[in-house]
RNA sequence: GCGCCUGUAGCUCAGUUGGAUAGAGCAGCGGACUUCUAAUCCGCAGGCCGCAGGUUCGAAUCCUGCCAGGCGCGCCA
């Protein structure tokens, strides 16, 4: 989850036709703001956006949401913050409201805005107003960015407020209330989620008559089931893991089986730098942006390496390494076996050998141990993408690639010592079956590259 | 106090239905480039798999209890 204290942005991945349509694999061979996505949470874009690619190439229809959350007291906060900053300016004396955003990025905001508009006429309602809808618009472009930057795409955007709007809200609380789980008490309006299977009522309207923000989000699911989606992704920071149960509890409530929602918990990753640790504070924290990581170590790289820890294990992230990294990232290794590939198959085309698009009377040219253990790894790709999509374990891709890569390199090397070893040799029948490996290694790291959403060079 | 997650090599992490001598990368040491790309390969060294019990023919994996760290327990978002 991106999480800034001002927006809970929820990536929701709901996916379609569960299992329906499946491919074979066989078909498969084909000083402007800067981005202040904390640190913490950086890893889940990359990971849902493999996730998702997975999943479609499984043959599962996936539609990809960000539903941003921009009610009531966050973004009028977030206003507050801005137009405190503002006034501060020439006012060092001027209070920043009590439970406002600290972070630098406030500054930033501030600064803009106040070169675009003139808010000294303005009444301070007003101006808080321009202020937080300003502000909100900005943080989402420059989330947007960032995203396209990690070659990430959203099919839809969706907001809580267009959610209220919608009168879906409402809506939802009457269907709530004619099943018999709303009562008042206290002039709010409780949920009864204990009864199934949560701690306790949870309120859904405040005494003031504000929604909580619990009662979004069942309205915005419900909605998802109601629209036919037969499973539904939703990915968290770990430290919204107290919220999963009453979800589930109110999906429930709606006879919905526990099960059509998975939400993965994203663990929270600790940064270090100089061998000191960087408290990540959600609202007063020194940020070190996406841009600076992408900046620092590349795209590829940078997701190379969210995706090889497993989603509920914390990650240590030492700055200084990541940051020499560049040259050392196990993303090179898998991709340089694909560059080694293309430079093999070159060679080949240039003395008249072409990759032939079968490999029938030649197979039994293939003998070697290791030209053995390479087909057997690759065997193995389907199986495995079905494993993620079952088990949502997107990293496991990159060890199976890097372990695709090794038994490449390995085999790559005998041909170092011994020229017959190597795939271009005197015998074209020969040379002719292990280009057919080799290729379909090529193929095989291409399409798993394509799913990590790395590049796969052909040279390097 | 209660709940969830984590604890595996010096460091960062894999280890998915319980199965043979527990793996990889980085860091360290020693080797391999007149050759299809050395961003590679080979070798050495490095482990009471947090601790203690239990289940099992067999446990890093399952159960219980501890210890340590992270996170969460509002008419907050």
């Amino acid at each position: 989850m991106f999480w800034i204290r001002s927006f809970r942005l929820k990536m929701i991945m709901a996916v379609a036709k569960w299992g329906v349509t499946r491919k074979s694999w066989w078909n498969l061979s084909a000083p402007t703001p800067r981005v202040r996505f904390i640190w913490v949470t950086a890893e889940v874009p990359p990971s849902a956006d493999t996730l998702c690619r997975i999943l479609s190439f499984c043959g599962h229809q996936v539609v990809r949401e960000f539903y941003v959350n921009d009610a009531g007291l966050q973004i009028r906060m977030l206003g507050e913050s801005i137009w405190a900053r503002m006034k501060q300016k020439e006012n060092p004396n001027f209070v920043f409201p009590e439970n406002g955003y600290h972070g630098d990025y406030i500054l930033d905001l501030a600064d803009t805005i106040a070169k675009e508009i003139d808010l000294s006429s303005k009444n301070p309602d007003e101006a808080v107003a321009l202020c937080a809808q300003d502000g909100k618009e900005m943080m989402l472009t420059e989330i947007q960015r960032a995203l396209d930057r990690f070659r990430i795409n959203f099919d839809v955007w969706s907001s809580e407020e267009d959610l209220h709007a919608s009168g879906l809200l409402d809506q939802t609380l009457d269907s709530i209330q004619a099943k018999g789980h709303l009562y008042d008490r206290e002039g709010a309006v409780w949920i009864k989620t204990s009864q199934f299977g949560d701690d306790k009522d949870r309120v859904i309207r405040k005494s003031d008559g504000q929604y909580t923000y619990f009662a979004s989000d069942i309205a915005y699911h419900l909605e998802k089931h109601r629209r036919g989606f037969t499973k539904a992704i939703n990915i968290w920071g770990a430290d919204h893991h107290g919220y999963v149960p009453r979800v589930k509890a109110a999906l429930l409530s709606h006879g919905i089986p526990e099960n059509w929602l998975s939400v993965l918990l994203i663990q929270l990753v600790k940064l270090w730098e100089n061998g000191q640790e960087l408290r990540m504070s959600k609202r007063a924290g020194s940020f070190v942006t996406l841009q600076e990581l992408l900046d620092e170590v590349g795209v590829d790289a940078a997701r190379f390496v969210f995706l090889t820890k497993s989603h509920d294990s914390p990650l240590d992230v030492d700055m200084d390494l990541i940051k020499k990294q560049d040259s050392d990232n196990p993303v090179y290794y898998v991709q340089y076996a694909h560059a080694r590939i293309c430079s093999i198959i070159r060679k080949a085309a240039s003395e008249g050998i072409a990759v032939l698009d079968h490999i029938d009377g030649i197979s039994e040219k293939l003998a070697l141990k290791e030209e053995m253990a390479i087909i057997r790894t690759m065997s193995e790709f389907p199986a495995l993408l079905e494993d993620i999509s079952k088990t949502l374990e997107a990293h496991r891709l990159t060890y199976y690639l890097t372990h695709l890569a090794a038994s490449f390199h390995r085999y790559f090397n005998m041909g170092l010592k011994n020229s017959e070893l190597r795939v271009v040799t005197e015998d074209k029948t020969l040379t002719q079956a292990r280009l057919i490996l080799v290729s379909g290694v090529k193929i095989v790291i291409a399409n798993g590259l394509r799913l990590l959403g790395v590049s796969a060079p052909e040279k390097m």
